[in-house]
DNA sequence: AACAGTCCCAACCGCGAATGA
DNA sequence: CTCATTCGCGGTTGGGACTGT
């Protein structure tokens, strides 16, 4: 077993720290809260940070009257209390993006929604997991089969291309496209491949529209469930072909 | 109305890497 | 170099909301 000296010295004091903190917990009868944020913690939460900043999330939250792990603290505000938050329906472009990122990058959630502003890797986690999966499972395949991914380069990503085209004008595109980037006058087309749409819409590996108003009536918003699509039959035929 | 099954998402956990003393 | 601490990621789960019978 090849193990480098780092990587030793971080699990014996991995192992070293926990039994320390368990026999600390036990000893002392801390009450670490765990479970649902109450309105009073985010509070506490929203007001130290607008005061002093995030980051060291331990002494974070003692300094911040919280009886909560660092880590709860850093996962609140990344993930739900922070300003920038997008919340709502996930709509077809963004779809569109995790679908094409997905397929390139695989489970990099917290890459992904680097290409998604206001959206967190957790939220991204979860619609795959909810929504993709449960069709994988419909169609009784692995959510990782080359058939499954087909089935989602070749027929979920042209339609969806489709339904953003139809329901947006040209105006709507990126606000990141450029001459140099041409592909995208054609790309809002019927005819464009789904490579194209998806360099256009996020610029390929740089994230292109961060600068998108999570807020404003942009390409961003008018979100529509997927599964309106294309029927389940439809789907099925298309994979017994 | 009552119950069962399913869906969805917030939150937790374990782990490896990075950083600082 | 070692040790302690913190950060961030991906996987998993508990339970409330929703839907069907």
């Amino acid at each position: 077993m090849n193990i480098s000296r780092t990587e030793f010295a971080n699990c014996k004091t991995l192992i070293k720290h926990k039994e320390e903190v368990e026999d600390v917990e036990k000893k002392m009868e801390i009450e670490i809260r765990r479970g649902p944020w109450t309105v009073e913690e985010d509070m506490k939460l929203i007001s130290y940070i607008s005061l002093h900043g995030e980051g060291r999330w331990n002494s974070l939250s003692r300094s911040a009257g919280l009886n909560r792990t660092g880590k709860s603290c850093r996962l609140r505000w990344l993930n739900y209390l922070r300003p920038d938050i997008r919340r709502g329906d996930i709509s077809l472009q963004e779809q569109f993006i995790i679908l094409e990122l997905h397929s390139r990058w695989g489970n990099r959630w917290s890459k992904i929604a680097q290409h998604l502003p206001g959206r967190t890797d957790n939220e991204i986690k979860n619609y795959w997991r909810t929504r993709v999966q449960k069709h994988a499972k419909l169609l009784k395949c692995d959510v990782n089969s080359k058939q499954f991914k087909d089935t989602i380069k070749h027929l979920w990503m042209p339609r969806l291309i489709e339904r953003i085209a139809s329901t947006q004008n040209v105006e709507f595109i990126p606000n990141h496209y450029s001459p140099e980037n041409s592909s995208v006058a054609t790309a809002t087309s019927s005819t464009s491949s789904s490579e194209s749409m998806a360099s256009s819409f996020y610029g390929g590996d740089q994230v292109a529209y961060g600068t998108s108003d999570p807020n404003s009536g942009n390409w961003f918003n008018g979100g529509d469930a997927f599964e309106t699509l294309w029927s389940f039959d439809e789907l099925n035929k298309w994979l017994l072909q």
